[in-house]
DNA sequence: TTAAATTTTTAGTTAAGTCTAAAAAATTAT
DNA sequence: ATAATTTTTTAGACTTAACTAAAAATTTAA
Protein backbone atom coordinates (compact mmCIF):
# COMPACT_ATOMS: atom_id res chain seq x y z
CA UNK A 1 0.00 0.00 0.00
CA UNK A 2 2.45 2.92 1.18
CA UNK A 3 6.02 2.58 1.46
CA UNK A 4 7.97 2.40 4.83
CA UNK A 5 9.13 6.01 4.16
CA UNK A 6 5.54 7.16 3.75
CA UNK A 7 4.35 5.50 6.82
CA UNK A 8 7.13 7.28 8.99
CA UNK A 9 6.15 10.73 7.47
CA UNK A 10 2.38 10.07 8.68
CA UNK A 11 3.51 8.74 11.67
CA UNK A 12 5.84 11.82 11.99
CA UNK A 13 2.99 14.18 11.32
CA UNK A 14 0.16 12.42 13.46
CA UNK A 15 2.78 13.53 16.52
CA UNK A 16 3.67 16.50 16.06
CA UNK A 17 -0.43 17.50 14.83
CA UNK A 18 -1.48 17.30 18.83
CA UNK A 19 -3.43 20.91 19.30
CA UNK A 20 -1.36 22.53 16.34
CA UNK A 21 -3.61 23.58 13.27
CA UNK A 22 -0.08 23.13 10.77
CA UNK A 23 2.79 20.92 11.60
CA UNK A 24 5.65 23.30 9.91
CA UNK A 25 8.30 21.30 7.92
CA UNK A 26 11.20 21.63 10.25
CA UNK A 27 9.70 20.29 12.91
CA UNK A 28 8.85 17.09 11.17
CA UNK A 29 12.83 17.27 9.79
CA UNK A 30 13.83 17.25 12.98
CA UNK A 31 11.96 14.42 14.67
CA UNK A 32 13.18 12.70 11.75
CA UNK A 33 16.48 13.67 11.27
CA UNK A 34 16.17 14.46 7.95
CA UNK A 35 16.47 17.32 5.50
CA UNK A 36 13.70 19.98 5.22
CA UNK A 37 14.26 19.41 1.66
CA UNK A 38 13.87 16.07 1.93
CA UNK A 39 10.49 16.60 3.69
CA UNK A 40 9.10 19.40 1.12
CA UNK A 41 9.38 16.44 -1.48
CA UNK A 42 7.61 13.80 0.50
CA UNK A 43 4.78 16.21 1.13
CA UNK A 44 3.80 16.88 -2.23
CA UNK A 45 3.92 13.01 -2.68
CA UNK A 46 1.38 12.57 0.74
CA UNK A 47 -0.65 15.47 -1.04
CA UNK A 48 -0.69 13.64 -4.15
CA UNK A 49 -2.13 10.20 -2.67
CA UNK A 50 -4.29 12.20 -0.66
CA UNK A 51 -2.94 11.32 2.59
CA UNK A 52 -1.86 14.85 3.78
CA UNK A 53 -2.71 18.81 3.08
CA UNK A 54 0.29 20.49 2.31
CA UNK A 55 0.10 24.32 2.28
CA UNK A 56 3.81 25.60 1.10
CA UNK A 57 5.56 27.79 3.25
CA UNK A 58 2.78 27.13 6.10
CA UNK A 59 2.79 23.46 6.86
CA UNK A 60 0.91 20.73 6.77
CA UNK A 61 -1.58 18.40 8.06
CA UNK A 62 -3.07 14.84 7.59
CA UNK A 63 -5.98 14.47 5.86
CA UNK A 64 -9.32 12.27 6.97
CA UNK A 65 -7.44 8.85 5.05
CA UNK A 66 -3.89 10.06 6.18
CA UNK A 67 -5.13 10.20 9.90
CA UNK A 68 -6.40 6.45 9.76
CA UNK A 69 -2.89 5.23 8.14
CA UNK A 70 -1.49 7.02 11.31
CA UNK A 71 -3.88 5.45 13.76
CA UNK A 72 -3.07 1.47 11.98
CA UNK A 73 0.50 2.12 12.46
CA UNK A 74 0.57 3.22 16.18
CA UNK A 75 -1.92 0.34 16.75
CA UNK A 76 0.72 -2.03 15.29
CA UNK A 77 3.28 0.09 17.06
CA UNK A 78 1.94 -0.55 20.46
CA UNK A 79 0.42 -4.19 19.97
CA UNK A 80 3.96 -5.12 19.39
CA UNK A 81 5.70 -3.30 22.07
CA UNK A 82 3.27 -5.23 24.23
CA UNK A 83 4.14 -8.55 23.02
CA UNK A 84 7.80 -8.20 23.36
CA UNK A 85 7.05 -7.30 26.65
CA UNK A 86 4.47 -9.83 27.75
CA UNK A 87 5.30 -12.68 25.65
CA UNK A 88 9.16 -12.45 25.13
CA UNK A 89 10.41 -11.12 28.27
CA UNK A 90 11.70 -7.96 27.11
CA UNK A 91 12.08 -4.69 29.10
CA UNK A 92 9.55 -1.77 28.65
CA UNK A 93 13.47 0.09 27.29
CA UNK A 94 14.21 -2.56 24.85
CA UNK A 95 10.92 -2.65 22.90
CA UNK A 96 10.92 0.46 20.56
CA UNK A 97 13.42 0.49 17.87
CA UNK A 98 11.90 -3.04 17.07
CA UNK A 99 8.20 -2.11 17.39
CA UNK A 100 9.48 0.30 14.47
CA UNK A 101 10.20 -2.23 12.32
CA UNK A 102 7.56 -4.39 13.03
CA UNK A 103 5.07 -1.83 12.54
CA UNK A 104 5.27 -1.63 9.23
CA UNK A 105 4.62 -5.47 8.29
CA UNK A 106 1.22 -5.85 6.15
CA UNK A 107 -1.88 -7.93 7.40
CA UNK A 108 -4.79 -7.11 8.50
CA UNK A 109 -4.81 -10.45 9.78
CA UNK A 110 -1.87 -10.43 11.72
CA UNK A 111 -2.76 -7.45 13.79
CA UNK A 112 -6.28 -8.38 14.52
CA UNK A 113 -5.07 -11.86 15.72
CA UNK A 114 -2.14 -10.72 17.16
CA UNK A 115 -4.57 -7.90 19.41
CA UNK A 116 -6.78 -11.08 19.96
CA UNK A 117 -3.60 -12.97 21.61
CA UNK A 118 -2.90 -10.46 23.93
CA UNK A 119 -6.45 -9.79 24.91
CA UNK A 120 -7.52 -7.34 23.28
CA UNK A 121 -5.46 -4.67 25.40
CA UNK A 122 -6.12 -1.05 25.91
CA UNK A 123 -2.34 0.37 26.74
CA UNK A 124 1.45 -0.48 25.70
CA UNK A 125 4.13 -1.20 28.20
CA UNK A 126 4.59 2.90 28.39
CA UNK A 127 1.18 3.28 29.03
CA UNK A 128 0.02 5.02 25.83
CA UNK A 129 -3.32 3.62 24.73
CA UNK A 130 -3.82 1.26 21.87
CA UNK A 131 -6.61 1.91 19.26
CA UNK A 132 -8.91 -0.93 18.36
CA UNK A 133 -9.26 -2.32 14.83
CA UNK A 134 -11.89 0.80 14.14
CA UNK A 135 -9.28 2.92 15.39
CA UNK A 136 -10.87 4.36 18.35
CA UNK A 137 -8.74 4.50 21.58
CA UNK A 138 -9.10 5.47 25.11
CA UNK A 139 -8.56 8.88 26.23
CA UNK A 140 -6.89 8.98 29.73
CA UNK A 141 -7.24 12.32 32.05
CA UNK A 142 -3.83 12.69 33.20
CA UNK A 143 -2.13 15.20 34.31
CA UNK A 144 1.87 15.49 34.47
CA UNK A 145 3.07 15.27 38.24
CA UNK A 146 4.22 18.61 37.82
CA UNK A 147 1.13 19.82 38.56
CA UNK A 148 -0.41 17.79 41.14
CA UNK A 149 -1.37 19.53 44.07
CA UNK A 150 0.98 18.63 47.12
CA UNK A 151 -0.09 15.68 49.28
CA UNK A 152 -2.23 14.67 47.22
CA UNK A 153 -1.58 10.58 45.78
CA UNK A 154 -2.09 9.57 42.43
CA UNK A 155 -1.07 6.61 40.39
CA UNK A 156 1.29 6.92 37.67
CA UNK A 157 -0.16 5.96 34.16
CA UNK A 158 1.82 7.29 31.64
CA UNK A 159 5.19 9.19 30.46
CA UNK A 160 6.35 11.92 28.23
CA UNK A 161 9.01 10.30 26.91
CA UNK A 162 10.12 6.75 25.82
CA UNK A 163 13.56 6.80 25.38
CA UNK A 164 15.97 4.29 27.06
CA UNK A 165 17.38 6.83 28.99
CA UNK A 166 14.60 8.20 30.81
CA UNK A 167 12.97 4.19 31.18
CA UNK A 168 16.22 3.28 32.85
CA UNK A 169 15.96 6.61 35.19
CA UNK A 170 13.04 5.28 35.82
CA UNK A 171 13.66 1.32 36.64
CA UNK A 172 16.63 2.79 39.02
CA UNK A 173 14.00 4.09 40.70
CA UNK A 174 11.33 1.25 40.94
CA UNK A 175 9.46 3.65 39.19
CA UNK A 176 6.69 2.19 37.28
CA UNK A 177 3.33 2.28 35.82
CA UNK A 178 0.95 1.82 38.39
CA UNK A 179 3.30 3.43 41.09
CA UNK A 180 1.06 5.31 43.83
CA UNK A 181 3.14 8.49 43.62
CA UNK A 182 2.30 12.02 45.98
CA UNK A 183 3.88 15.06 46.29
CA UNK A 184 5.27 16.11 49.73
CA UNK A 185 6.86 19.11 48.82
CA UNK A 186 7.56 20.94 45.84
CA UNK A 187 10.75 23.84 46.01
CA UNK A 188 9.92 27.19 45.37
CA UNK A 189 13.07 27.80 43.41
CA UNK A 190 13.58 25.23 40.62
CA UNK A 191 10.26 23.31 41.38
CA UNK A 192 11.34 19.64 42.21
CA UNK A 193 10.09 17.81 44.44
CA UNK A 194 9.79 15.34 46.82
CA UNK A 195 7.62 12.37 46.57
CA UNK A 196 6.62 9.20 48.14
CA UNK A 197 6.56 6.62 45.64
CA UNK A 198 5.16 3.66 46.45
CA UNK A 199 6.14 5.02 50.09
CA UNK A 200 9.87 4.95 49.02
CA UNK A 201 11.51 8.61 49.35
CA UNK A 202 12.76 10.02 46.55
CA UNK A 203 13.01 13.81 45.09
CA UNK A 204 13.06 14.51 41.50
CA UNK A 205 13.87 17.97 39.06
CA UNK A 206 11.06 19.75 37.22
CA UNK A 207 12.22 18.16 34.14
CA UNK A 208 11.12 14.50 35.14
CA UNK A 209 8.08 15.67 36.98
CA UNK A 210 6.86 17.16 33.74
CA UNK A 211 7.10 13.90 32.20
CA UNK A 212 5.43 11.49 34.85
CA UNK A 213 1.65 11.66 33.49
CA UNK A 214 -0.78 10.93 36.72
CA UNK A 215 -4.08 10.64 37.63
CA UNK A 216 -5.39 11.75 40.91
CA UNK A 217 -6.44 8.92 43.03
CA UNK A 218 -10.13 8.42 45.32
CA UNK B 1 23.09 -4.95 8.15
CA UNK B 2 22.38 -6.11 4.57
CA UNK B 3 18.95 -4.47 2.50
CA UNK B 4 15.83 -6.55 2.04
CA UNK B 5 16.56 -6.88 -1.41
CA UNK B 6 20.12 -8.55 -1.08
CA UNK B 7 18.35 -10.73 1.87
CA UNK B 8 16.03 -12.32 -0.70
CA UNK B 9 18.75 -12.86 -3.20
CA UNK B 10 20.65 -14.69 -0.53
CA UNK B 11 17.81 -16.67 0.23
CA UNK B 12 17.26 -17.36 -3.47
CA UNK B 13 21.33 -18.29 -4.16
CA UNK B 14 21.04 -20.90 -0.89
CA UNK B 15 17.65 -22.92 -2.08
CA UNK B 16 18.92 -23.31 -5.59
CA UNK B 17 22.38 -24.35 -4.79
CA UNK B 18 20.97 -28.10 -3.56
CA UNK B 19 23.72 -30.37 -4.97
CA UNK B 20 24.63 -27.76 -7.81
CA UNK B 21 27.78 -26.38 -8.02
CA UNK B 22 27.16 -23.22 -9.37
CA UNK B 23 23.92 -21.22 -9.61
CA UNK B 24 22.60 -19.99 -12.88
CA UNK B 25 21.63 -16.04 -13.19
CA UNK B 26 18.48 -17.32 -14.87
CA UNK B 27 17.25 -19.35 -12.23
CA UNK B 28 17.88 -17.21 -9.52
CA UNK B 29 15.53 -14.55 -11.99
CA UNK B 30 13.12 -17.23 -12.21
CA UNK B 31 12.62 -17.64 -8.70
CA UNK B 32 12.71 -14.25 -7.82
CA UNK B 33 10.29 -13.39 -10.49
CA UNK B 34 12.67 -10.46 -11.99
CA UNK B 35 14.81 -9.68 -14.90
CA UNK B 36 18.45 -11.56 -15.55
CA UNK B 37 19.87 -8.22 -15.35
CA UNK B 38 18.95 -7.18 -12.40
CA UNK B 39 20.08 -10.68 -10.78
CA UNK B 40 23.99 -9.76 -12.64
CA UNK B 41 23.94 -6.03 -10.86
CA UNK B 42 22.99 -7.73 -7.61
CA UNK B 43 25.45 -10.47 -8.09
CA UNK B 44 28.35 -7.91 -8.49
CA UNK B 45 27.19 -6.37 -5.28
CA UNK B 46 26.88 -9.78 -3.06
CA UNK B 47 30.31 -10.27 -4.93
CA UNK B 48 31.94 -7.18 -3.86
CA UNK B 49 30.49 -7.69 0.15
CA UNK B 50 32.08 -11.19 -0.20
CA UNK B 51 28.80 -12.95 0.62
CA UNK B 52 28.70 -14.57 -3.02
CA UNK B 53 31.12 -15.69 -5.20
CA UNK B 54 30.48 -14.64 -8.85
CA UNK B 55 31.89 -16.37 -11.65
CA UNK B 56 30.74 -14.31 -15.07
CA UNK B 57 29.00 -16.30 -17.79
CA UNK B 58 28.92 -19.86 -15.46
CA UNK B 59 27.31 -18.61 -12.21
CA UNK B 60 27.27 -17.97 -8.79
CA UNK B 61 27.45 -19.73 -4.91
CA UNK B 62 27.43 -18.22 -1.84
CA UNK B 63 30.27 -17.71 0.49
CA UNK B 64 30.32 -18.56 4.02
CA UNK B 65 29.69 -15.38 5.22
CA UNK B 66 26.78 -15.72 2.41
CA UNK B 67 25.66 -19.29 3.72
CA UNK B 68 25.54 -17.87 7.41
CA UNK B 69 23.71 -15.13 6.53
CA UNK B 70 20.95 -17.56 4.14
CA UNK B 71 20.84 -19.93 7.54
CA UNK B 72 19.82 -16.83 9.49
CA UNK B 73 17.51 -15.81 7.62
CA UNK B 74 15.63 -19.04 7.15
CA UNK B 75 15.67 -19.60 10.67
CA UNK B 76 13.57 -16.51 11.33
CA UNK B 77 11.46 -17.10 8.11
CA UNK B 78 10.18 -21.06 10.07
CA UNK B 79 10.46 -19.47 13.44
CA UNK B 80 7.96 -16.62 12.48
CA UNK B 81 5.77 -19.36 10.73
CA UNK B 82 5.62 -21.81 13.72
CA UNK B 83 4.36 -18.78 15.60
CA UNK B 84 1.82 -17.65 13.31
CA UNK B 85 0.44 -21.38 13.51
CA UNK B 86 0.98 -21.97 17.06
CA UNK B 87 -0.07 -18.79 18.81
CA UNK B 88 -1.79 -16.93 16.28
CA UNK B 89 -4.44 -19.74 14.75
CA UNK B 90 -3.39 -19.07 11.71
CA UNK B 91 -3.76 -22.16 8.87
CA UNK B 92 -0.48 -23.53 7.20
CA UNK B 93 -1.32 -22.07 3.85
CA UNK B 94 -1.67 -18.35 4.97
CA UNK B 95 1.84 -17.70 6.85
CA UNK B 96 4.27 -18.25 3.97
CA UNK B 97 3.64 -14.28 2.58
CA UNK B 98 3.90 -12.95 6.04
CA UNK B 99 6.76 -14.55 7.25
CA UNK B 100 8.62 -13.59 3.92
CA UNK B 101 8.00 -9.94 5.88
CA UNK B 102 9.07 -10.88 9.17
CA UNK B 103 11.94 -12.88 8.02
CA UNK B 104 13.72 -9.10 7.49
CA UNK B 105 13.46 -7.66 11.20
CA UNK B 106 16.32 -6.96 12.53
CA UNK B 107 16.94 -8.45 16.17
CA UNK B 108 19.02 -11.12 17.46
CA UNK B 109 17.85 -11.00 20.65
CA UNK B 110 13.67 -10.64 19.31
CA UNK B 111 14.63 -14.29 17.27
CA UNK B 112 16.44 -15.77 20.09
CA UNK B 113 13.31 -15.06 22.20
CA UNK B 114 11.05 -16.24 19.89
CA UNK B 115 12.70 -19.38 19.79
CA UNK B 116 12.51 -19.90 23.27
CA UNK B 117 8.92 -18.98 23.92
CA UNK B 118 7.70 -21.22 21.04
CA UNK B 119 10.00 -24.17 23.02
CA UNK B 120 13.25 -24.30 20.73
CA UNK B 121 11.18 -25.90 18.09
CA UNK B 122 13.10 -28.55 15.18
CA UNK B 123 10.68 -27.81 12.59
CA UNK B 124 8.20 -25.29 10.97
CA UNK B 125 4.84 -25.93 10.20
CA UNK B 126 5.64 -27.56 6.41
CA UNK B 127 8.17 -30.11 8.20
CA UNK B 128 11.02 -27.73 7.08
CA UNK B 129 13.80 -27.92 9.59
CA UNK B 130 14.65 -24.99 12.14
CA UNK B 131 18.01 -23.61 12.40
CA UNK B 132 18.96 -23.25 15.69
CA UNK B 133 20.97 -20.07 17.11
CA UNK B 134 23.92 -22.08 16.37
CA UNK B 135 22.75 -22.29 12.25
CA UNK B 136 22.64 -26.37 13.52
CA UNK B 137 19.55 -27.99 11.74
CA UNK B 138 18.25 -31.15 11.63
CA UNK B 139 18.77 -33.35 8.53
CA UNK B 140 15.70 -35.60 8.09
CA UNK B 141 16.05 -39.16 6.31
CA UNK B 142 12.99 -38.46 3.86
CA UNK B 143 12.20 -39.77 0.54
CA UNK B 144 9.50 -38.79 -2.08
CA UNK B 145 6.04 -41.07 -1.72
CA UNK B 146 6.35 -42.22 -5.15
CA UNK B 147 9.65 -44.07 -4.25
CA UNK B 148 8.10 -45.24 -1.71
CA UNK B 149 7.95 -49.71 -2.17
CA UNK B 150 4.26 -50.71 -2.12
CA UNK B 151 2.49 -51.86 1.18
CA UNK B 152 5.27 -50.16 3.47
CA UNK B 153 4.02 -47.69 6.07
CA UNK B 154 5.46 -44.31 6.62
CA UNK B 155 4.17 -40.91 7.83
CA UNK B 156 4.14 -37.83 6.31
CA UNK B 157 7.22 -35.48 7.66
CA UNK B 158 7.70 -33.06 4.71
CA UNK B 159 6.44 -31.32 1.84
CA UNK B 160 7.86 -30.39 -1.43
CA UNK B 161 5.87 -27.75 -2.44
CA UNK B 162 4.18 -25.08 0.06
CA UNK B 163 2.40 -23.19 -2.10
CA UNK B 164 -1.13 -22.23 -1.27
CA UNK B 165 -2.73 -24.77 -3.44
CA UNK B 166 -0.88 -27.47 -2.67
CA UNK B 167 -1.76 -26.70 0.92
CA UNK B 168 -5.27 -26.47 0.34
CA UNK B 169 -4.96 -29.67 -2.18
CA UNK B 170 -3.86 -31.54 1.07
CA UNK B 171 -5.69 -29.90 3.82
CA UNK B 172 -9.03 -31.04 1.21
CA UNK B 173 -8.13 -34.38 1.67
CA UNK B 174 -6.87 -34.61 5.06
CA UNK B 175 -3.62 -35.04 4.65
CA UNK B 176 -1.31 -33.81 7.36
CA UNK B 177 2.29 -34.05 8.54
CA UNK B 178 2.42 -37.27 10.61
CA UNK B 179 -0.14 -38.80 8.51
CA UNK B 180 0.57 -42.50 8.26
CA UNK B 181 0.50 -43.14 4.17
CA UNK B 182 1.08 -46.58 2.41
CA UNK B 183 0.97 -47.01 -1.44
CA UNK B 184 -1.36 -50.30 -1.69
CA UNK B 185 -0.87 -50.04 -5.57
CA UNK B 186 0.91 -48.16 -8.22
CA UNK B 187 0.22 -48.02 -11.83
CA UNK B 188 2.56 -48.25 -14.34
CA UNK B 189 0.86 -46.21 -16.92
CA UNK B 190 1.41 -42.74 -15.03
CA UNK B 191 2.85 -44.10 -11.94
CA UNK B 192 -0.53 -42.65 -10.24
CA UNK B 193 -0.99 -44.37 -6.26
CA UNK B 194 -3.86 -45.60 -4.79
CA UNK B 195 -2.96 -45.02 -1.05
CA UNK B 196 -4.39 -45.52 2.78
CA UNK B 197 -3.60 -42.36 4.10
CA UNK B 198 -4.75 -42.79 7.56
CA UNK B 199 -7.16 -45.37 6.98
CA UNK B 200 -9.30 -43.58 4.54
CA UNK B 201 -8.04 -44.79 0.60
CA UNK B 202 -7.30 -42.03 -1.71
CA UNK B 203 -5.82 -42.13 -5.42
CA UNK B 204 -3.14 -39.76 -6.07
CA UNK B 205 -0.99 -38.66 -9.59
CA UNK B 206 3.10 -39.25 -9.45
CA UNK B 207 3.25 -35.47 -9.84
CA UNK B 208 1.34 -35.20 -6.02
CA UNK B 209 3.25 -38.10 -4.90
CA UNK B 210 6.71 -36.33 -5.85
CA UNK B 211 6.11 -33.51 -3.43
CA UNK B 212 5.37 -35.93 -0.76
CA UNK B 213 8.31 -36.53 1.74
CA UNK B 214 7.88 -39.42 3.88
CA UNK B 215 9.75 -41.45 6.66
CA UNK B 216 9.75 -45.09 6.94
CA UNK B 217 7.80 -46.80 9.86
CA UNK B 218 8.97 -49.69 11.95
C1' DT C 1 9.12 49.81 7.75
C1' DT C 2 13.20 48.39 6.30
C1' DA C 3 16.94 44.97 7.45
C1' DA C 4 18.42 40.62 9.38
C1' DA C 5 17.51 36.08 10.52
C1' DT C 6 14.99 31.99 9.92
C1' DT C 7 12.25 28.81 7.42
C1' DT C 8 10.98 26.64 3.36
C1' DT C 9 11.33 25.52 -1.36
C1' DT C 10 13.72 24.67 -5.74
C1' DA C 11 17.35 22.85 -8.54
C1' DG C 12 20.60 19.69 -9.29
C1' DT C 13 23.11 15.18 -7.52
C1' DT C 14 23.52 10.65 -5.74
C1' DA C 15 22.61 5.70 -4.59
C1' DA C 16 19.81 1.49 -4.66
C1' DG C 17 17.23 -1.33 -7.26
C1' DT C 18 14.70 -2.11 -11.10
C1' DC C 19 13.76 -2.21 -16.26
C1' DT C 20 14.46 -2.64 -21.75
C1' DA C 21 17.30 -3.23 -25.63
C1' DA C 22 21.50 -4.50 -27.57
C1' DA C 23 25.94 -6.87 -27.38
C1' DA C 24 28.72 -10.68 -26.04
C1' DA C 25 29.54 -15.31 -24.52
C1' DA C 26 28.26 -20.03 -24.12
C1' DT C 27 25.69 -23.89 -25.57
C1' DT C 28 23.29 -26.78 -28.86
C1' DA C 29 22.17 -28.31 -33.38
C1' DT C 30 23.27 -28.95 -38.15
C1' DA D 1 33.20 -26.55 -37.65
C1' DT D 2 29.93 -23.41 -38.43
C1' DA D 3 25.38 -21.66 -37.56
C1' DA D 4 21.45 -21.03 -34.63
C1' DT D 5 19.79 -20.62 -30.14
C1' DT D 6 20.04 -19.60 -25.45
C1' DT D 7 22.10 -17.40 -21.62
C1' DT D 8 24.33 -13.69 -19.63
C1' DT D 9 26.16 -9.17 -19.46
C1' DT D 10 26.44 -4.26 -20.63
C1' DA D 11 24.58 0.22 -21.52
C1' DG D 12 21.31 3.45 -20.69
C1' DA D 13 17.01 4.91 -18.49
C1' DC D 14 13.61 5.26 -14.64
C1' DT D 15 11.82 5.58 -9.70
C1' DT D 16 12.23 6.41 -4.84
C1' DA D 17 14.21 8.69 -1.28
C1' DA D 18 17.85 10.83 0.21
C1' DC D 19 21.39 14.92 0.04
C1' DT D 20 23.72 19.98 -0.73
C1' DA D 21 23.58 24.57 -2.19
C1' DA D 22 21.10 28.44 -3.65
C1' DA D 23 16.83 31.03 -4.05
C1' DA D 24 12.54 32.58 -2.28
C1' DA D 25 9.23 33.44 1.27
C1' DT D 26 8.20 34.37 5.96
C1' DT D 27 9.10 35.97 10.45
C1' DT D 28 11.59 38.73 13.78
C1' DA D 29 14.29 42.63 15.10
C1' DA D 30 15.94 47.19 14.69
MN1 LIG E 1 7.45 3.09 20.88
MN1 LIG F 1 5.11 2.70 23.49
MN1 LIG G 1 7.64 -20.21 3.87
MN1 LIG H 1 7.74 -23.19 5.81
Amino acid sequence: MHSVSEENYIKAIYHLQKGKELVATNDIAARMDTKASSVTDMLKKLADKNLAQYVPYKGSRLTEDGFKCAIQIIRKHRLWELFLVEKLNFNWDEVHEIAEQLEHIQSQKLINQLDAYLGFPKHDPHGDPIPDSNGVMEHLEQIPLSQLALNKNSRLTGIRDSSTEFLQYLDKHHIKLGSVLKVVDREVFDLSCSLMADDKELHISKQIADKLLVKTEG
